[in-house]
DNA sequence: CGTATAGTTGCATAGTTGTTTAAGCGTACG
DNA sequence: CGTACGCTTAAACAACTATGCAACTATACG
């Protein structure tokens, strides 16, 4: 028999086939894991990444290494920055850049052995 | 003019601390991965993966559970199609989703692991 | 102190992306 | 056959994002 469903514009699939979850997604890591992949998702951003997992590197030095201005770097840095991606060591003239954390490490070297295997020759 | 090549403004750092490394990324790798990260970076997709990582289900399922109109879901199911994040089985009238990659479910539980930790209470 | 080097920020512009509404397929079933 | 249901696509619009250039800050060094 037909339970009474809730508040449903309509009942499309029959609700005997999936008992009422209530989604208990949490929202809001949701949201911050989202943003993480979203500042991880973009080409120049990750470059750096990859750059920065091998080792620390000063802003002249990616600029260099990487054949762009060092604004534009800057920019991306602090986007990766605010998403705490990355993290800065002061010395000197010079302001180092690194992975912040392990588990970033881990995000990179996974998509990248993923986008690997599914190379088009 | 020394060095010749185009408009290298300054050498910045020293040479002989970072000898001459050629980047060896790969840039096509490198740009799959970010379109991987891209899909994976909205709220809303997001929420349809940890949907799928529990199990599959049809479309109809999914607007109902996340209160989102068919055709959105639709539409975000078609992205993370486009990026081979999930698969589809056809069955009668449904269509049902899944994940489509074991690497994807790595993907999305790493990131909401370290998005749990960084939670701001 | 003043100059040079290293890095950051603000701002304008152009390009992307997500969302919404309406219309279009395709499969099942009477 | 034709109607209903499930899902997909198209087009239009608003919101966001990346980028490049110029101005600004901070640290070292003479």
């Amino acid at each position: 028999m037909k339970g009474g469903s809730a508040s449903s514009p309509a009942p499309t699939c029959q609700a005997d086939d999936h008992a009422g979850e209530p989604l208990a997604i949490d929202l809001d890591a949701c949201q911050r894991a989202a943003a993480i992949f979203r500042a991880l998702g973009d080409p120049q951003r990750l470059r750096i990444l990859i750059m920065l997992e091998a080792s620390e590197r000063c802003v002249s030095e990616m600029s260099l290494l990487l054949g762009d201005s060092m604004p534009a770097i800057s920019q991306r840095l602090r986007l990766l920055r605010s998403e705490r991606i990355v993290r800065t060591r002061r010395d000197g003239k010079h302001v180092y850049y690194g992975l912040a954390d392990e588990h970033i490490s881990r995000l990179v070297t996974n998509a990248l052995m993923h986008a690997l295997e599914h190379a088009s020759p």
